[in-house]
DNA sequence: AGCGGGTGTAATGTCAATTATTACAACAAG
DNA sequence: CTTGTTGTAATAATTGACATTACACCCGCT
């Protein structure tokens, strides 16, 4: 399976609440309708990211809002932030092997490992991306339009 | 959502081909006896690697062999074999973003090049581990036993 | 030739996770 | 105290993963 949309909402999300911040209040009416999906979907991912010290959300009069640099927040402190995966590990391991079987009860030490490693490779490589970088990128391509 | 543990059962699966090669035959339910799931799990896994070139599988009287030399078995080759994922997409972008928002008609172009720029990151790793390395190294932990 | 163990695959069921949606209490500001 | 909004629970629809049954087909053996 995939990873939930969940992470590339949220990155649409902080994406649109820079873009936005000057001109509108950025609520989660608002997001929802640019990401197309509904505004509680927007607040639960909103209360993940708050929870992460990403964004701050003002309760009554509404709107959202970035608690720290662009630069200082990667794609990993997303991806985590919104729970992309579940129990934090990439790969679903099949549960049961069977003991009796000499590769049954070892093949789990073996295979963590690796799998770590591919795991982490992944995560090193979202640690390297900002939402900076997209926020300008995007700006960019706004602009060429 | 996590990948799919069909990608840990097909290496489990090659593991012991490869171990028990030489003492048994290895069918479909001497496989779904060590991994602990239904023997048609393990048929289709076999047709999906016999279709990548990596097993042969021995209608009639039965059982299966690896078909190429385990170092040139990579992880990746595996995971792709197994369709781990859906449409070779690791992240499951939010499909409508709204056209007449200037970032929900561009996050995509943006996105896109991060997103692969991590997957690649992760198929890299993949390639780098080997099918022997993990045999080589389950057959260890069992002698140390 | 036919038996028996095995594969190939379709059909069906169950379960869990994702996403959508409704509903409403709590809240803050004018 | 009204209005617009957030926070969150409850529920449903949809989808995908995995399990399981069933059975046709295959091949070696006697």
């Amino acid at each position: 399976m995939q990873i939930s949309s969940r992470f590339t909402i949220a990155i649409h999300i902080l994406t649109c609440i820079d873009t936005f911040k000057d001109d509108y209040k950025v609520t989660s009416d608002f997001l929802a309708g640019s990401i197309n999906v509904n505004p509680v979907v927007i607040r639960r991912l909103l209360q993940q990211l708050k929870a992460a010290g990403i964004v701050n959300v003002i309760r009554g009069s509404g709107g959202a809002e970035i608690a720290k640099p662009l630069s200082e927040i990667t794609m990993l402190d997303i991806y985590k932030a919104v729970d992309s995966i579940e129990n934090g590990s990439l790969f679903h391991f099949h549960e049961n092997p069977n003991k009796e079987c000499p590769v049954g009860r070892n093949i789990h030490n073996v295979l963590d490992d690796k799998l770590n490693q591919i795991q982490t490779a992944m995560e090193n490589e979202m640690r390297s991306i900002t939402i900076q970088e997209i926020v300008e990128e995007t700006k960019k391509y706004i602009q060429e339009e």
